[in-house]
DNA sequence: CGTCTCAACCTGTCCGGACCAGTCAGTAAG
DNA sequence: CTTACTGACTGGTCCGGACAGGTTGAGACG
C-alpha cells in the first residue's frame, strides 16, 4: 500500500497501487473510483498529492474524469502494434536471432558538446560511455556505443550491461521508458567500425541514432549504431492519414 | 497577460503567455525561463498555479525540467506528422524544402519476378515504369522508381506524373490510400545513381523500399529510392509497449 | 592556484485549506 | 405529477507554506 517512509514518491506509490488494480482487473473499465477525498482519508494523504496521481494517470490513459461526477477507468488502449521501442536483444530475438555482444569499453566520461545536448545535461556532466559490439547468431551485426546519464541510471556494472540494459532501468531502478526519436543514415564504415565488424574498406553501414526518454520527458539514452548493411535493414510501417 | 477576473483559468493564461512567447521567438531553444517563485512574485499568482501551467507545459513537449538548475524551453520536436505515409512531394514541403522532379523515363513494361512478387501480380502483368530524380530545392535528392499495375492506376500520362500521383490516385481514381511497409537499408551507389544524383563513386545511399496498399489491401505500388546519405536521414519515434 | 564550504538559488514533493462549479438524489410545495 | 430547491457529493482552481535534494558561484583557506 502506501508507504510514507518510501523512497519512493507518494503520489506515484499511488499509481502504482491504482493500477495494479486495474490490470488485475479489480477495478473495470468505466467503473468508478473511489473519489479524491475518499483516497485523501483512506490513505491520509493530501488530496493535492491524489489529484497529482490521478492527474498523471489521466494523461497516460487510464483514467478519464467528469467535472461533478467522479474519476472512471478508461478503456484499455489499442496497443500500437506497429513497431515498439525495443532493445537490441529483443530485436534480434523478433528476428528470429540469437542476440549476444562483446564488450568493447566501458567507462564514465565527462560528456561532451553532442552528447551533452542530445542527453539535455550540462557540459562535462559524467555519462556512461558503453561500447559494444552486437552479435546476431555469433556474428557481428552492429557496433553500437551508448551514453547514460551517470546520477540517473546509476550502479551500471559490466555485469548488468552484459544482460539486459532496459530491464535493470525498468525493474532495478523503475524509472518508466516511454518513447524514441531514431534518425536513420547511410554512411560508409570508419575504421574502426571496418575492424570490429568485420567487413570491408568502402563497405557502407546503417547508421541509426536513437535519443530515448522516460515518460516524465527526461532523456535517458543516447545510442549510435552502426549496423552492417548486408545483414540488416530497418522494416516499419506508416498508415496514411 | 494575467487577468484574475478573466474566466479563463490563470494556469491556462499563463501556459498560453509562454507559449506566445516561444513562437514569437522571445524565448529560444534551451533558453532558461524564469523561475516559478520569479513567475510568482511577477504576477503575484501562487507557486502552485505556476507549477501547474509548467507542468502541462513539460507534459506537452515545450518545455523541460531540470531539478536544481531550472526550466528551459524545449527544441521543436520533429512534426510527428511525419511519421505518416505521404509522398515525396509531402515530405519534401514538411521539411522546408521545395520539392522538384525530372523524368527520365516512363513506359509500360511486363512485371518480373521481383516486381511481381511486391505487386502480387503475374510475372508479365503490364505495369507502369516510371523513373525520376527527385529534387529538393533543385538539387538532386533521390533517384526513384516507381512500379504500379497498369490495370489499377489507370490513365496515367507524363503531366499526371508531373503533378501529383497520390492526389491522381486518391481524387480522379477514388482509390483509397492506406498504408505501407519501409523497408531501409543502407547501399553503395551503383552507375545510374552516381551520374543521376551527381555524387562521387563509393558514394552512400540510402535505399528505401515501400510497398504500399489500398485500404482492401491490395497493393497498388512498388517504389524503389536512392536518398542521397549526405542530404537525407529518415526520422520517426517509436513508444514502448 | 586549487579545493572546500556554504549560501542562495533551483525544482520536487507534500501539506492543509478554501472556494468554485457541476451533478444528483431527496424533499417540499403547488 | 411536476417543478424547484437544497444538501451532499464530485472534480477544478488557487492559496500559502514547509522541507528535501540538486546545482552553482562566491569566498575562505591552505
Amino acid at each position: 500500500m502506501i508507504d510514507k517512509n518510501s523512497p519512493i514518491p507518494i503520489y506515484h506509490q499511488l499509481e502504482e497501487f491504482i493500477k495494479a488494480q486495474i490490470d488485475n482487473g479489480e477495478l473495470q473499465a468505466d467503473e468508478t473510483i473511489p473519489s479524491e477525498r475518499v483516497y485523501a482519508d483512506m490513505f491520509q494523504i493530501s488530496r493535492m498529492t491524489i489529484r497529482q496521481a490521478l492527474t498523471n494517470l489521466v494523461n497516460d490513459g487510464y483514467l478519464y474524469r467528469q467535472k461533478g461526477k467522479g474519476t472512471f477507468v478508461n478503456k484499455k488502449k489499442v496497443e500500437q502494434r506497429l513497431q515498439g521501442l525495443t532493445s537490441f536483444t529483443e530485436d534480434m530475438r523478433e528476428r528470429g536471432f540469437t542476440p549476444g555482444s562483446r564488450l568493447v569499453s566501458f567507462e564514465i566520461i565527462p560528456a561532451g558538446r553532442e552528447i551533452a545536448d542530445r542527453l539535455k545535461l550540462s557540459e562535462n556532466t559524467p555519462v556512461y560511455e558503453i561500447k559494444r559490439v552486437r552479435l546476431a547468431d555469433n556474428v557481428p551485426m552492429a557496433l553500437e556505443t551508448t551514453y547514460l546519464p551517470a546520477n540517473l541510471v546509476k550502479g551500471l556494472t559490466e555485469e548488468i550491461i552484459n544482460q539486459s540494459l532496459y530491464q535493470y532501468i525498468e525493474e532495478k531502478l523503475s524509472l518508466a521508458i516511454h518513447e524514441a526519436t531514431q534518425e536513420i543514415e547511410a554512411s560508409i564504415a570508419k575504421d574502426q567500425e571496418l575492424r570490429l565488424l568485420e567487413i570491408d574498406k568502402g563497405s557502407p553501414v546503417l547508421l541509426i541514432l536513437r535519443s530515448s526518454n522516460l515518460k516524465d520527458g527526461t532523456p535517458f539514452e543516447f545510442v549510435k549504431s552502426a549496423y552492417r548493411a548486408d545483414r540488416y535493414k530497418f522494416v516499419h510501417t506508416m498508415q496514411r492519414s
